[in-house]
DNA sequence: AAGAATAGGTGGTAATACCATCTAAGGTAG
DNA sequence: CTACCTTAGATGGTATTACCACCTATTCTT
């Protein structure tokens, strides 16, 4: 199964431009992109520290460097592991539960002229190859 | 014309798949992203600083600062513009002339195993909505 | 119970990117 | 043509990000 060249340039490009997007609405609120992440995955989990790491590809001590900047900014809070008690668990604070969905309302805004450009049927359409593509 | 919510969320997603295998790919020559990004723009251009950066979105300083890393690691150069004594051209050196068609390839190499998840007939379809997507 | 493994944090380092500021060179108005 | 303003790039200072090597406190294994 060769890979269409053309394709997979314009999957690069598209990365980046949402990426800037992404940035660009991170920024807006003085956060980093993997800041950003970090809420986007606390939204629905409450992991612990090497479980955020293994996510989001970093080193263990950067993600506790990580959460140590959210938390002073009370973005996040550190809680203790019951089963474990070595462990930490990392979830998100009241502050933290009241940004995470304008940060995810801002972010559709700012990409909605992006898709904007498919019709309805193109955008079902590219979704369900980028399913596909996501496996 | 509204945003299917799915089309964005997949979209976001790629995006950051796509990342990490364009930073590993990088990382693999030890290279960052924007280092990577920077080595693909001089395959087809010869810019000035201002120019890189607002191509990139970076603050002129910032670039000057990857560029003189990247000129450390033999991989560019600067050469003073004839034109304007105050501006830089930015350029690959003979080993970033080397360095860049391989990075090239193994990106291609990295991000197949994503595409070809895909029929040609999809990849085709895939390149041509991102490409409206793109405008 | 003793030793290995795991969770997280610390300290040190390098790269990235910002801003404010500097110098040199170009452009413009009187 | 000189005096001013702008532009190109570099520099210095700071914060963040991310790494690695190592440390402590627990937990697991034998």
């Amino acid at each position: 199964m060769d890979a269409d060249p053309e394709a997979l340039d314009r999957l690069v490009q598209t990365s980046f431009t949402v990426m800037a997007v992404l940035s660009q609405a991170a920024a807006a609120h003085d956060l980093s992109l993997t800041q950003l992440r970090v809420l986007a995955i606390l939204r629905d989990h409450e992991p612990k520290i090497a479980e955020l790491a293994a996510y989001l590809g970093l080193d263990r001590s950067s993600v506790s460097g990580l959460i140590d900047r959210a938390v002073k900014r009370d973005l996040v809070l550190r809680t203790a592991s019951e089963d474990d008690a070595r462990a930490v668990r990392v979830s998100l604070s009241p502050a933290g539960h009241r940004l995470a969905p304008t940060l995810t309302a801002e972010i559709g805004d700012a990409l909605t002229p992006l898709t904007s450009k498919l019709s309805p049927a193109e955008q079902k359409k590219l979704g369900a190859l980028l399913t596909k593509l996501l496996d």
